[in-house]
DNA sequence: ATGAAAGCGCTAACAT
DNA sequence: ATGTTAGCGCTTTCAT
């Protein structure tokens, strides 16, 4: 049809200026949604209720869309819904390191348990100094993430200030802390440390030792056992008590270094508790290599119950959390608040268990 | 005031529906960029550049912009901000398990790699059937992340093709296979396999045996192991290659239940290749539990070069690769290509070299 | 049960 | 260098 029914009108000096200029296109992105509502022939709404709530919709609806969105491999963008509803069904997580004990078993279980209610998880590692992890912290507060659990991480004064304001729900999972930013899954390393002593003690160790972590959770342990070994309940007879820090993260051959250290200043140490499994393996390597038996002449006691604790040779003495549970029910608090619901308690001890093995 | 000054029209009979009727306010998030741009007396680009480009920005409303930004504590909401400019700065990872020699190290890598960037890491799990990976890629790809990562993960056809669709950036990171979906940083089974076999046959080893996980990985590198020691270029005279399976995740557990199996299948195996340092860990301490001598009796090969491999005793002969590498690079292939950049060498082998010690 | 309109809080594109 | 405008692609709210 080249007829010129509505002719254009020819230049007329300069041309008034159109009302609204339309600007190039900005980039299209993939398929929207509402691309897909009309292939279905109904409206946008109908096809993100269709996708969210498809027990709002009648199944003629139903079957429009689903034909749709299957013929044009539809995904709907989360992002521009997470800014929408104001959920973005995200949570993050910052540990010291993944491959610390208690954590790698935690951010697995966090993992599982949110992508079976449709959410993802956010990791940072934090751990390399104050300034690094509160600038970590606010790069999450940006993304607005549904909860963020902490793991083993104690934010500054001024990090946990901007915690609270951002008003995300926020889920500490280390040492049950008297003031909790918000909620509290975890164990107090308290008890555990005096658990520990008097399992030694009564076993009739007296020259106690502690290899740990030169980082504060690490630290707290260590001087809870040194308290609990010289002032504990069990203690009956003379007791020493002494501490070796190696530089984090554990190794076997940290473990391996800090025994050496500790016979040095410690001569005749007869117990050590380990802040982790790791550092039991490398004691235990090196007493088989300066010819010390254990459990005879030394027991040693680590910490998180690896997968090859019940199985080298002595098999170890450790200290058992339940990590897992820690994941989910960091993982069930935050959903539940940001659905809205009350959560009924939110501060939870999780214990522990001391598993007795060749090591002692 | 209560002079009726202007008089409320009264009720005549059904009031005129106001053209524009005012909604409620959807619930107010906190505070926004709008704000602090009229705290500071300037425009609200003006504070996304400040924020964002402050190169582009007067030193006079700089000042301005960071002293509202300061005494408002606001963060930047990044949801609004990826759905405006396209770009998530979300990174996805999807890893089989985080506990794997190779992933953990990656993963590490990745997040440190990516936070240096200003981008985040969001991590998934597979393993779990190719129905639970599919619904997780596609919850991965909802969020529009700005590239993502597999390891060791080999999608359905129909993943891969919901990938490609995608658009998104893709870094494989586990094996060189032949044609990548897009970019690719590994290393090649195949050749470690045949290196291995070659290193323990020239050593005078004839009966070999390969111990590895129950999945795709861990039988690329069976198959190449065996077929290496049977035709391969070592070969001069009689040799023999057995393969045990065991139950993923391995374990030291595991390492010590395959070393049995293998010598009722293989009698007089005299070198076991394992797929993990973990498992290889428990072959030797099995060997010694059963008084066979590691290396006389029998030679063990690792992989992974875990912090234990070089510490335990006898210490482990293992498969090194540069897993923090592997990240580096995929970290740098993605957010290059996210920023518009050619990723120069899409395709990168990052090799692996034989750590020997005493195991073998 | 379905649809229309109005944003969510930013940034790209344009104009000055 | 700074401001204005119009979206990004969804979901909330309200009306039918």
């Amino acid at each position: 049809m080249s007829a010129p029914s509505n002719k254009q009108p020819v230049a007329a000096g300069r041309s008034a200026p159109s009302p609204l200029p339309p600007r190039r296109a900005r980039v299209a992105g993939g398929i929207t949604l509402l691309e897909v509502a009309r292939l279905a022939g109904v409206s946008a709404m109908s096809v993100s209720r269709a996708l969210n709530t498809p027990e709002q919709v009648s199944a003629a609806i139903l079957a429009k869309v689903r034909a749709a969105v299957e013929s044009t491999g539809y995904v709907a963008n989360r992002v521009a819904g997470s800014l929408a509803s104001q959920r973005s069904r995200l949570v993050a997580a910052v540990v010291p390191s993944i491959a610390g004990p208690v954590f790698q078993e935690m951010v697995q279980s966090l993992i599982a348990e949110l992508a079976a209610r449709d959410h993802q998880l956010m990791l940072g590692q934090s751990g390399y100094g104050t300034q690094e992890e509160d600038a970590l912290l606010d790069a999450i507060i940006g993304r607005r993430p549904d909860g963020i659990v902490l793991g083993g991480v104690v934010p500054s004064a001024a990090g946990r200030r901007r915690l609270v304001a951002s008003g995300i729900p926020v889920v500490e999972t280390w040492d049950m802390v008297q003031d909790p930013i918000d909620m509290l899954v975890g164990f107090s390393h308290e008890a555990i440390a005096t658990a520990v002593a008097t399992f030694l003690i009564e076993r009739g160790r007296r020259r106690l030792g502690f290899i740990g972590g030169n980082h504060e959770r690490a630290a707290r342990r260590a001087s809870a056992f040194v308290h609990s070994a010289l002032h504990g309940p069990a203690r009956e007879r003379e007791i020493s008590a002494h501490v070796e820090t190696v530089v984090a993260p554990a190794t076997v051959r940290s473990g391996r270094q800090a025994l050496g250290e500790m016979l040095r200043h410690q001569p005749g140490t007869d117990a050590i508790f380990c802040s982790s499994d790791v550092l039991a393996l490398g004691v235990v390597t090196e007493a088989a290599a300066r010819g010390l038996r254990v459990p005879q002449d030394i027991a040693v006691v680590g910490f998180g119950d690896l997968d090859f604790a019940a199985d080298v040779s002595p098999s170890l003495t450790t200290v058992r959390i339940d990590s897992t549970r820690i994941g989910q029910l960091a993982a069930r608090f935050i959903v539940s608040r940001s659905e809205g619901l009350d959560v009924e308690e939110a501060k939870v001890d999780v214990g522990f268990s001391i598993v007795s093995r060749e090591s002692t």
